[in-house]
DNA sequence: AACCACTATGTTACCGATAACAGTTACTGT
DNA sequence: ACAGTAACTGTTATCGGTAACATAGTGGTT
């Protein structure tokens, strides 16, 4: 009873071809306007439903740019997201988004699932992956896209900002202002890449002004969050009193630090200086606001957009490595 | 150069045919071990992806199951998303991920899109469509899920909770402590129909109670988030004192009006009220903690994924209605 | 009248996987 | 020894669009 209805049968109905059908809802201008209208309205009045995956079969286009994100829940990635989608919208292509839930192990299978719908680029969230993974994509032979880094050993083109420097902007900001006795607050070692790189970041920073060791505090495994923060200061106790400046892995983790210590009765930044990254809405409206690093998710992402907008016009595809930068921003926390 | 390689070159580089190498990939168990060993060596060697539009083409299954979100920047939603997400992945479907933006006009379009690909089920998230969306969904013959509302006129199965009820649990509570002099905050009356019916939800139990009229506060077009309810509680400046309670539409938007209330130096809750709803991570982690309504995102995720398992199973489906409910969480702002 | 340019439509084959059906062995039991 | 069965592999046709090419009609030009 339901079998589909199909351009064959919209093409009969009218008294065409399936060919003429084809190109009057593409809007080819060499059907003329009444067959066109007439096609239109039959389509319309049968239910019709255009089906894509047909198109993608035959012309081998599938209309998808695939996305990686480590997680959705994530106010800067899904910023990022949002203006890929919407930019993307504009040339037809529609996103295929698939998570890792920051598990490395998972990004090959996710990428191998992805690379099984014919995206016609692959936007790919970091710059480490696994072997087999690098592997599978080099030989996708379509548009690579890493971002929010910018990877030694890029696999195609790459929009992204380097960590370790915006890192370094961080501390170096705390050491003018006096701070010396540096805490990390992050994830566990593991599957955060971005993370780990940021955590390296500081400590070497440390070690280049004189500083003593940095003590890293571990928040969980990622993705850490406010809550994790917050319980990784709530654990410490008040030994935080050792230090005088927290460097948070995120602006997130960094409100939650500053939650536990104001319920603590310390005051922020008199006793303690808290950081945070990423200009995360949170840092802006918390009470004191948060020192952090901008690192414009949206603008990576219209950048992505007009990369790929111009790999797609011409062929002539060299590897593009775009710094979108990235600005420090002072809050009321250090 | 880069031509595809497909099951037919694999074939042929084992000697066997396609359809042996079909199933050996698809793990069909009348295939000897040895072939299908041979076969996935071989298909691997050759740097073989299998292509999912030709299956889907063929079967007439996409593999995807299609969900509208009004944002992808909101927790809550994140949060089912994942939950969808990782629950449908065991079956063996991918999620199709369409971004309203909170504008009705675009739903239909979007919707549109989503069904050219075929999914093999449809999930909208709230329960207000134009009439052509649901005129378009209602002849797709697919499953459909309405989710995160309990639309009086469901399109199929329904799985959500009752964002009036739950607004009542605010407004009673508040009462219940003492407070009558009651403001909204919520987005612009227009595109977020969650927000309405929460907004309206407030009058009419204000009215129960017999309180006197509640004050409307625009924070701006949906969707609203921190930085809005902040603007809307600067803007109104030292007139907040003429309220006793703020209820606020979601959890980021009570914080930002708690973030600037306590710029102003106000108490809360001795001064003034605030009350969040969706129990996000803010909720608990703020300082003071926000009084809110848990309404349960990712569970709401898994009891679509178990409803769409049973769909897909037998054929029989009588449109369930499933109230995942919500409950009351007091903080410490009210 | 013959020819050309141009517009509008039709024909054919095919994209890559797989359902449905049809063999071909190998091995069993009587 | 021979039918019967199980285990495995092969053949054919097809899903719904569309690229490439073919063809019909139309009007203008010399």
């Amino acid at each position: 009873m339901s079998t589909r209805v199909t351009m064959r049968d919209v093409a009969q109905a009218v008294g065409v071809s399936p060919m003429t059908v084809s190109r009057a809802l593409r809007d080819d201008p060499t059907v003329s306007e009444p067959t066109r209208e007439k096609i239109r309205q039959t389509a319309q009045s049968m239910g019709y439903v255009y089906d894509t995956t047909a198109r993608a079969f035959r012309t081998q286009k599938s209309g998808f740019v695939a996305v990686t994100l480590p997680s959705v829940n994530n106010a800067n990635f899904a910023e990022t997201f949002r203006a890929l989608s919407n930019g993307l919208e504009a040339a037809g292509l529609q996103l295929l988004l698939g998570s890792s839930n920051y598990r490395v192990e998972k990004e090959e299978q996710l990428v191998r699932q992805l690379l099984a719908r014919n995206p016609e680029a692959l936007i790919l969230t970091g710059g480490h992956h696994s072997q087999a993974t690098r592997d599978l994509v080099r030989s996708a032979g379509m548009p690579i896209v890493e971002m929010w880094d910018l990877p030694d050993d890029p696999l195609g083109h790459v929009v992204g900002f380097s960590n370790a420097n915006a890192m370094a902007l961080i501390v170096d900001h705390l050491v003018q202002t006096g701070r010396r006795k540096l805490a990390f607050v992050g994830a566990s070692k593991g599957a955060d890449m971005r993370g780990a790189v940021r955590r390296e970041a500081v400590i070497e920073a440390a070690q280049r002004h004189g500083l003593p060791p940095v003590k890293l505090m571990d928040a969980g495994p990622a993705p850490v969050s406010m809550r994790h923060g917050r319980a990784a200061i709530d654990h410490l106790g008040r030994d935080v009193g050792q230090f005088d400046a927290l460097v948070c892995v995120s602006d997130p983790v960094a409100f939650g630090c500053l939650s536990a210590v104001q319920r603590m009765g310390l005051r922020v930044p008199d006793d303690l200086a808290i950081t945070g990254f990423g200009h995360f809405e949170i840092a802006k409206v918390a009470n004191p606001c948060i020192t952090t690093v901008n690192v414009q998710a949206e603008h990576i992402g219209h950048e992505v957009v007009a990369l790929l907008g111009a790999v797609f016009d011409n062929a002539a595809d060299t590897p593009q490595r775009i710094d979108v930068g990235c600005t420090f921003v002072r809050g009321e926390t250090s």
